[in-house]
DNA sequence: ACCCAGGGTCCTA
DNA sequence: TAGGACCATGGG
């Protein structure tokens, strides 16, 4: 089975929700197929029922990346204990899972949603797939895959720039030239801390673009990315028990980010994960803040 | 025209 | 450390 053709019990798992979540971007849906990439390799997935049916890589590497080993159904357990916004939202939403992307392509991804919106996100991706990476196929469909950072390296600032990325076009050729210091399996190794400070020596990087790296590729589930979504439910969802940790004070990212942590500890990710995409359904928030 | 978007950098006090 | 200007751009 070396180019990978098989089924996956796939249980506490919703395809279509975890794609669409926010957390990744590049796959695309034909017909009941999404079409994308895996360990470098076109790949094409679908979901019927509780299995998950793929072609173009392992069996095992299909796994890792969906994260299957991870126990869903006890987190959303712990999390919504006593927390009826996260448990309407691990109700409304289950099956979201948080996957184990290429460190790469994601440091990438976010570098790019740098004071941007999805639609846009994934134009710029998409634009930088079909203009340096190579085209693969998979049951006969092309798949453009990622860009190696040798080929963004070289890529004239000028050409980045007409692909979208606006100012952002020189982090990610400096991203591409420093690749050497970006020694994924060391960064696994890290604790989240020492991974985080790592990733944040790269321009473009910055706290909440690390967290989402962090979070999102190398395992780092006590990582929670606020960005502006996060931000305005947490001022108006647990204003109070907030409050009660930091009387007074403005909260500062960093102030928010130790309170999640103490409440829900290595599951913050997830419960970020969840509020996230609570918060964009029902558009939390936006009408009126505090 | 105005506001917003899965922010970061750099300067100032 | 905290607050602000500025960065570029398409879509509502």
């Amino acid at each position: 089975m070396a180019d990978g053709k098989g089924r996956l019990k796939a249980p506490v798992f919703d395809l279509h929700i975890t794609l669409t979540s926010g957390q990744v971007f590049g796959w695309k849906k034909v017909d009941d197929w999404y079409y994308g990439e895996i360990a470098g390799k076109p790949v094409r997935i679908r979901q019927d029922n509780n299995s998950l049916q793929f072609e173009g890589a392992s069996r095992n590497e299909v796994a890792d990346y969906f994260a299957l080993d991870e126990d869903v159904a006890a987190i959303c357990r712990r999390i919504s204990r006593n927390d009826p916004i996260l448990s309407k939202a691990v109700n409304e939403f289950r099956g979201l899972r948080i996957l184990r992307q290429d460190p790469w392509i994601c440091t990438v991804s976010f570098v790019c949603s740098a004071f941007s919106n999805i639609p846009r996100i994934e134009k710029k991706l998409q634009n930088l797939r079909t203009r340096y990476g190579k085209t693969a196929y998979i049951a006969g469909h092309p798949v453009h895959l990622f860009p190696s950072p040798r080929s963004l390296a070289d890529a004239p600032l000028s050409q980045l720039r007409a692909c979208g990325l606006g100012f952002r076009d020189k982090y990610v050729k400096g991203l591409g030239q420093r690749m050497r210091r970006f020694d994924v399996a060391a960064l696994r190794r890290e604790n989240y801390e020492e991974a985080k400070e790592s990733l944040m020596e790269s321009a473009g990087i910055g706290e909440k673009v690390a967290d989402c790296i962090c979070l999102f590729s190398l395992d780092k589930h006590e990582a929670f990315p606020i960005d502006v979504w996060i931000a305005r439910v947490m001022a108006n969802l647990y204003s109070k028990e907030i409050r009660a940790m930091f009387p007074k004070t403005k909260l500062s990212y960093k102030d928010v980010q130790s309170f999640a942590r103490a409440k829900w500890g290595k599951d913050a990710g997830y419960a970020q994960a969840f509020l996230y995409i609570y918060a964009r359904k029902h558009k939390l928030g936006k009408e009126r803040k505090e």
